[in-house]
DNA sequence: CCTACCGATCGGTAGG
DNA sequence: CCTACCGATCGGTAGG
């Protein structure tokens, strides 16, 4: 192994130990309640430092929503477009967005949905490239469910009702107590799925 | 007219000013994107005087949440009360809530929401005594939907699920662009309701 | 990535 | 409710 290669591995080790540790204390405590000195206390660094990696602190807020994008879509993007048939389909993403949004360490997401009003209009334009091909998905997913007579609505309002009450539990959700992810899933699946006559 | 009673009138005024302007600022910016001084200039103040009528900023936040849930809860209690049918029930709630969070000026219920970790534990505590009620109001309900085959689950997860629906359009709701209230409301009701047979 | 630092701003207070 | 202020903290930077 080359001398160079070992550095790049350590700066792109930091720099992810940065976004993962940011994207935990933001959520926590929400971007404007976390200081750049937290975020270099949890990594071991002093507080100049996370500006070697980072232009700003806004930039660091931008890299953690496109993390979680990109750790997200590869996954929700093959559930949409596999074979399954739609009630699975719904049931598949649905359990994968809560895996996304409320699993130990999967932080990004819920910044991004509860954070995004702290981004500044160039940095919000460009996580919305990423952003609006998620958002696509449900989209596509919410109309093939109208199709198949499992969902009484089609559009933009309807996918936003459903990704409302699956966000929610951002603020709801605690592991171990009350259901878990499977049976929220199922929950959702039952209430808002008419069975297609 | 006495005296006293004037001088009432102007504090109750100044202090009715202030939290009305608060929880417009804390909507925009959140509660630590807003200073004691953005507050204080908006009602043309001074930088301390904000502290003459509320302890601290955190019994600015709080006071907020409970200005909101006081106004909020009689017309939801009446509701809820009242004789309508399951179905029409739902939509007049759905209606009234989507007003309480929406509505121009309407800004103490989305603070209550988005800004509820900002709260210290004691403060929660206090305001929890009627949060509980609020949400007490929508489990009632979900239990009559269930009943009268309305609705296809039971329970909290129920509750918290439609509630987000809900809520979550103060994260994407803006007057006059797509649907009005009253379209939302509809649409909520056609996706979550099932047809009593 | 650290040291050492800066200018700005913050929540809050004493005294009137 | 204003004046005048305080100690603490903030995001960010120069130089190494």
């Amino acid at each position: 192994m080359s001398g160079a290669a070992a550095v790049v591995a350590v700066d792109n080790n930091r720099r992810a130990d940065l976004l993962r540790v940011a994207a935990r204390l933001f959520r926590e405590r929400g971007f404007d309640g976390t200081t750049i000195r937290d975020i270099a206390d949890a990594v071991g660094m002093r507080s100049g430092s996370p500006f070697y990696h980072f232009k700003s602190k806004q930039e660091i807020l931008a890299a953690v929503m496109e993390e979680g994008l990109v750790a997200g879509l590869p996954t929700a993007e093959a559930i949409v477009a596999g074979g399954l048939a739609p009630r699975e389909k719904f049931r598949a993403l649905v359990r994968a967005h809560l895996e996304t949004v409320l699993a130990e360490g999967h932080d990004f997401i819920p910044v991004l949905l509860y954070d995004w009003r702290c981004l500044t209009p160039l940095l919000r334009q460009r996580v919305l490239v990423l952003r609006d091909r998620y958002d696509q998905l449900w989209q596509d997913l919410v109309t093939e469910l109208y199709r198949a007579g499992e969902l009484a609505s089609d559009g933009k309002v309807a996918r936003l009702l459903l990704m409302g009450a699956i966000n929610y539990s951002v603020l709801w959700y605690r592991e171990g107590q009350g259901s878990d992810l499977d049976q929220i899933a199922q929950e959702a699946v039952a209430m808002f799925l008419r069975r297609a006559a």
